[in-house]
DNA sequence: AGGAACAAAAAGTCAGACTTATTTGTCACA
DNA sequence: TGTGACAAATAAGTCTGACTTTTTGTTCCT
């Protein structure tokens, strides 16, 4: 599941990234270097640079004579995908899903145009694979097959799309619907209208018609919305 | 203009960080942290934080008894500010530029919708303000105080968009704007027809009228990507 | 009350010794 | 010739202790 934190600087950040981000420490609190070392039991220099890597997320702030300081919510870099993964594994797991599903409706219907306008051969291809992967495992439960189709088919959109900032989404997409698979309810095969909806994108891209590509992607995001809304409690 | 690093660790990181994403070390350079600490003149545990955070950033990649080993840019956290910064400071400025005016395309429509379906009274009315700056600055050469407006009013619908993600990406979105304005070249006073689309938009949040306020933001966006275009060389 | 000098606290820096994982090379054996 | 195990080399990882620097808060003097 979640990287285990490579070094003991890694098993550090691996308990203390998501406590913070978990809101267990609120902002503006402070803690010490030193303390932290000894109830890590770890010595200041692997406490140090853990320390520094939170700093470098914008989630602490360490400052001479006062200490780390924890640093409000608002000052989170929240695209970085470690944060973005602790928040998930986390208290307010349905705040952020949400987030992310809004900025996937806002990122994928543009990225979807950019690929029917720049995707090559093989990118459509491959797009059409992922399509009939998904239409093949639509029904019979076989939902952790279907999943895999599906992730594997927005990130092609993504990295097809020839935008190196909406390619970097692409792991934030895999664990959005991952997220809905695994965690939240999912009782019956996907909703057919979807599978439908990422078939016809496929087409349009491979037609290199941009505007439809965007408009029925901007259909299926609507979608991740609607079901978002069921799903999870809307605060 | 860029931080210079508080620390020695900041300095290391404000030279090195640049160099790395302008592509200096091509993707595979293996560094030595030693020798590195030696070339920087600092000892190694400041050596060893600053290499830290750049791995936190995916821009590098340390392994025993291999060395710091240089990651290709498609790993990069290319969301990460500092990054953002260390790249629109270097060579690829135009190409990085490119990159973020497409997602300002696909994110601002979206927030501006967002917005006007929840923006509080204050925020209506200080985006009317923003607007009403703008216009006030939009002739005789007053492109500085045009700026801070155009800034402030951006910022604000990212923001009152409600949406974390959103928010976040005001800093993005003013250096953008900012870069425009300082490095690209600007001879004439702003489009009128941009001044006037953004006035546009702060009535249709005031009335709440959401649709309207993504269709002109779209045009909004639109303009800049055609504006880019003109000014930057499209690769 | 205002300001200057002082003291304390915590991060920052450095140097050196030691540990550990990983790679690479070597040598024997099949 | 190829393949296995074993040994050596290497660079990162870790720990410790001493020292420096900056910031803050206090105290004392005017």
């Amino acid at each position: 599941m979640s990287t285990p934190g490579r070094g003991l600087h890694g098993h550090v950040l691996g308990t203390l990234g998501p406590a913070i981000t978990a809101g267990e420490y609120p902002a503006g609190s402070v803690l010490r270097t030193d303390e932290l070392a000894q109830h890590f039991e770890v010595s200041r220099s692997v406490m140090r640079e853990a320390v520094r890597v939170l700093e470098s997320m914008h989630l602490v702030e360490s400052r001479r004579r006062v200490g780390v300081t924890v640093l409000p919510k608002c000052e989170w870099n929240v695209y970085d995908p470690q944060v973005i993964r602790w928040r998930l594994a986390g208290a307010d797991r349905p705040h952020q899903l949400r987030s992310l599903t809004v900025l996937r409706s806002a990122i994928e219907p543009v990225a979807a145009g950019l690929t029917a306008a720049n995707a090559t051969a093989e990118q459509c291809a491959e797009l059409t694979e992922c399509a009939l992967g998904m239409v093949a495992n639509s029904r019979g439960h076989k939902l952790e097959a279907y999943l895999i189709h599906d992730i594997a088919f927005h990130r092609v959109i993504l990295t097809a799309s020839g935008n190196e900032m909406f390619a970097r989404l692409g792991d934030v997409v895999a664990e959005v619907l991952a997220g809905r698979t695994h965690h939240e309810v999912m009782f019956e095969d996907p909703d057919p209208a979807a599978v439908t909806l990422h078939v016809q994108v496929a087409e349009a891209v491979r037609e290199g018609d941009a505007t439809r590509a965007e408009q029925l992607t901007r259909e299926i995001t609507v979608g991740a919305l609607q079901e978002l809304d069921i799903l999870v409690p809307k605060s």
